[in-house]
DNA sequence: TAGCTGAGTTCGAAAAACGAACGCAAGGGA
DNA sequence: TCCCTTGCGTTCGTTTTTCGAACTCAGCTA
């Protein structure tokens, strides 16, 4: 077994770790969180190699995670790339590393950006929850139990 | 500006998304969070090479993620490795991931393990709230603003 | 017809990962 | 004493990934 067979082993863990966890991968889905959305932007702003980049995007794509959509520029039709449902659904995720890197490794200086509830104004956290009682859970509440 | 910048950028989200978005990390991390310990039960549950291992190893001991903790096997002293309390602040990262993986990704046979809450038996999720009015937040809830 | 722009592709060089063998410290057995 | 074993790495030559500069290509514009 080498990293890419966790991509396809049965478990929901392994599976988006490996996705994820190859380089470059999170970093770009935060600069899609971001707003980037075209070739050019990403490369110039991460600072990526232009092929991995390529085969980055197209993993992405692939998984579903981002598509292409269609927009004009110049009078010429090109392509942009947009988060699909499936992809929106990674922001817990990326907040999940936000909330860590706020706790463990908040720089002297201000962060580069904030983050607010459009509604009221609060902040934003992410948290781990019972699906019974609600309870917010940390690693020591939570029984693992392999399958046979 | 290259990957390795991205740790030291003034941001909380890049920082932890270049430590964890290095390969193998995330999945050294689910391996750790299911209890293993050792040098060689990450080698051989994992089958990672074992100067890549070591190097992780080294980077989550640096980064206050893990520590070395002395046991005694055969009348020996000798080192495992374990969260500390910023490691286990970590989870939420890794259920984020399963969270997605449950719904997304679940394989058609059985997951390899199931978790729930040890007081009520309840089920796992993770999510993002807003630390104000403590509404569940989607992308769409959340304000980006740039500092100056 | 030539130039421009955004989005890739190509390909030789550099960096990272692999993997088998080696090193090493400490305990146990002959 | 000497050798074997165990756990944990380190070394080093080979393979895989990434880099980065140059090239390609399509379609619009001058």
């Amino acid at each position: 077994m080498s990293y890419a067979d966790f991509a396809s082993l049965p478990c929901t863990l392994s599976r988006p770790a490996a996705l994820l966890g190859e380089r470059w991968t999170l970093l770009l889905l935060r600069q899609v969180f971001l707003g980037t959305r075209r070739f050019e932007d990403f490369q110039s702003t991460m600072d990526i190699s232009r092929s991995v980049l390529t085969d980055r995007l197209n993993v992405l794509l692939q998984e579903e995670v981002l598509k292409r959509v269609p927009y004009q520029q110049d009078g010429r039709t090109r392509y942009e790339y947009r988060l699909t449902t499936k992809g929106r659904d990674l922001y817990p995720v990326l907040m999940a590393l936000r909330t860590w890197g706020e706790k463990w490794m908040a720089p002297e200086e201000d962060e580069s950006f904030h983050l607010h509830h459009r509604d009221c104004g609060g902040g934003v956290r992410a948290k781990v929850e019972c699906t019974g009682c609600g309870a917010e859970l940390t690693a020591r509440d939570v029984q693992v139990t392999a399958r046979s």
